[in-house]
DNA sequence: GGAACTCGGTACGCTAGCGTACCGAAGGGA
DNA sequence: TCCCTTCGGTACGCTAGCGTACCGAGTTCC
C-alpha cells in the first residue's frame, strides 16, 4: 500500500538546507524527487513510540531536529542501545529485510521528522543507488555505536556515560539546551533516577552543565568531552568517516 | 584483485551438508557455484586475529565449526559484543561498505572456516540475489544480538551472562564440550578471571556444567538455559525467525 | 489561590564485583 | 624426570551503584 498518509505540511525546498535530514539531503536530486511527494513532515513528540517490540513497523522516520532512541528490553526494564538524530533514520530493520524488531523505538527529544511509509521505503531502498549506499554506511555506523555502547556499559562509570550521552544528544539536536528529566535519563542509561541526580549534580558543580526542572544546558562542551569516555570520540569519528556527518 | 589465495583443501560437496556454513548452504546452486572456487577452507586457530581496529579488512570468513568474536575496545581492555559461528559471517563491515571497523575480530573456539577475499565478496554481495538477502537478514540478526548484549551488560548478573554465553557458544559449535579458559571467558564477559572462576564454580556445584583446565562441558542444557537471562532466548528466537537457523 | 502532580536532593544500609595477590595442581617440553 | 608455564581456587578490603524512601520546590490545572 504505497502512497499513503498525506503530508502534513507542504514540502520545503529539498536539498542540503540547514534543517534537513542529512541522509535525505545527500541524495541526488533525481532520487530525492521520487521520494519527495511521499514524505510527510510530522511532529515527533517526546515519549512517542515509533515501534513496539515484535509488532509490524509501519513507517520509517528521518528525523530533522528530533532525536529518537532504540531500546532493548529485559524483564521489566529497558536500556537505550542506539540514538538517532538528523544524521540517520529510524527504521533500519526494514532496510534489512525485517518486519519487526525485538526492541522499541521512542522519541527522546521532541522535534520534527520526515515520515515515510515502509512500502515506498522498501522500494526505494532496494533500488541500486545512492540511498542504498547511504543506508548501508549508516547501518555500519549505527552498529559501531551500539557495539561501543556494549563495551561502554561494561567498562565506564555513570559519570562518563552520562557525559557521553549528553554530547551525543547535543550533536543530534545541534543545540546546547534541550528538555530531559533525570528520570528519563536514568531510563536511557539504565541507572536509578537518584544516581542521575547525583551524577548530574557533580557535573553541574564543575560547571560543565547546568539544569533546572527538565532543561539540560551544556555549559562547557570541550570540558564535557573530557569528562566523557573515549567511546564518544570513537563513535563520532566513525560517523564522520562513514557519512561525513557532524554527529557522534 | 579477485581470484586470490588458493584454496588450502579441495572443495567439499557444496550444499547444506551437516558441517557447512549455513549462509553458504542456503545459496542456490548457481550462486554457490560462482563462489565455490574462490572459497578457501582454512583452519581458524584460537586467538587468531581476523582483523584489527582501523586496519583494512582483507578477507571475510564463513565459519564451519569455529566461533569468532567481535570485540569493542576501550582504554586498555576489550569486551565481546557479538559472537559468530556457522550461522553467519565474519565481515559484515565489508558488506556495509566499510573498509575498516573500530573493533577487533578474533577466533574464540578453534575450527575451520571458509575464507573469501573481499574483492570477490563485494562483487557477489552487491549482486541482487539470495546472498544479499541472506546477508541483510543476518545483519539484522547480529544487530539484535549486539543490542541485547548492551542491555544484558547493564542489567544482568555475571552468573546469568556466563550461562548465556556458554549457551551461545554451544549453539555455534554444536557440541557440549569445548576449550575455553576462565581467563579467556573473563575477557569476553568483561569481568575478572577470578569472578569467572567463582561463578563457574557455582554453576558446577549445581551440576549445570563441569570443567577442568580449559575444557568446559555443559552437563544440563535446559538447566543452564534457566540460569541464563532471557537475552539468550530473545536473540535465539530472532535468529531463528530471520534465518531459520538453530543458533542463538 | 489551593490542590495535585512532577521533578530533583539526599540519606541509609546493602551487595556484586573489583584489584590484587598468593598458592597449588595440571600439563608440556627437554 | 624435572622444570616451567598455565590454569584455577581462594581471600581481603574496597567502592560504585542499588533499592527504597522521604522531602521540598516548581508547575499545572481548576
Amino acid at each position: 500500500m504505497p502512497r499513503t498518509r498525506a503530508r502534513s505540511t507542504t514540502k520545503p525546498p529539498p536539498r542540503a538546507e540547514q534543517n534537513a535530514n542529512q541522509l535525505l539531503a545527500a541524495l541526488p536530486p533525481k532520487d530525492y524527487a521520487r521520494l519527495r511527494s511521499e514524505l510527510a513532515t510530522v511532529p515527533m513528540k517526546q515519549k512517542q513510540i515509533l515501534w513496539e517490540p515484535n509488532r509490524p513497523i509501519e513507517a520509517v522516520y528521518f528525523p530533522i531536529n528530533a532525536v529518537a532512541s532504540i531500546l532493548a528490553l529485559f524483564d521489566g526494564g529497558s536500556v537505550e542501545v542506539g540514538t538517532i538524530g538528523n544524521e540517520g533514520l529510524v527504521g533500519l530493520p526494514v532496510f534489512l529485510g525485517a518486519i519487526t524488531s525485538t526492541g522499541r523505538a521512542m522519541v527522546q527529544v521532541a522535534g520534527e521528522g520526515e515520515r515515510l511509509d515502509i512500502a515506498v521505503f522498501r522500494r526505494e531502498a532496494h533500488r541500486e543507488g545512492r540511498l542504498r549506499q547511504l543506508l548501508e554506511r549508516y547501518t555500519q555506523a549505527l552498529v559501531t555505536q551500539v557495539s561501543q555502547s556494549t563495551a561502554c556499559n561494561r567498562a565506564h562509570s555513570v559519570e562518563q556515560r552520562l557525559a557521553r550521552w549528553l554530547l551525543i544528544v547535543r550533536d543530534r539536536v545541534r543545540r546546547n539546551e534541550y528538555l530531559l528529566t533525570h528520570e528519563f535519563l536514568g531510563q536511557m542509561l539504565g541507572v536509578r533516577r537518584a544516581t542521575v541526580s547525583e551524577t548530574a549534580a557533580a557535573l553541574q558543580r564543575v560547571k560543565l552543565i547546568s539544569y533546572r526542572r527538565g532543561v539540560i544546558t551544556i555549559r562547557n562542551g570541550p570540558g564535557l568531552e573530557r569528562a566523557a569516555c573515549e567511546c564518544y570520540e570513537i563513535v563520532r569519528q566513525e560517523f564522520e568517516r562513514l557519512l561525513g556527518t557532524q554527529s557522534g
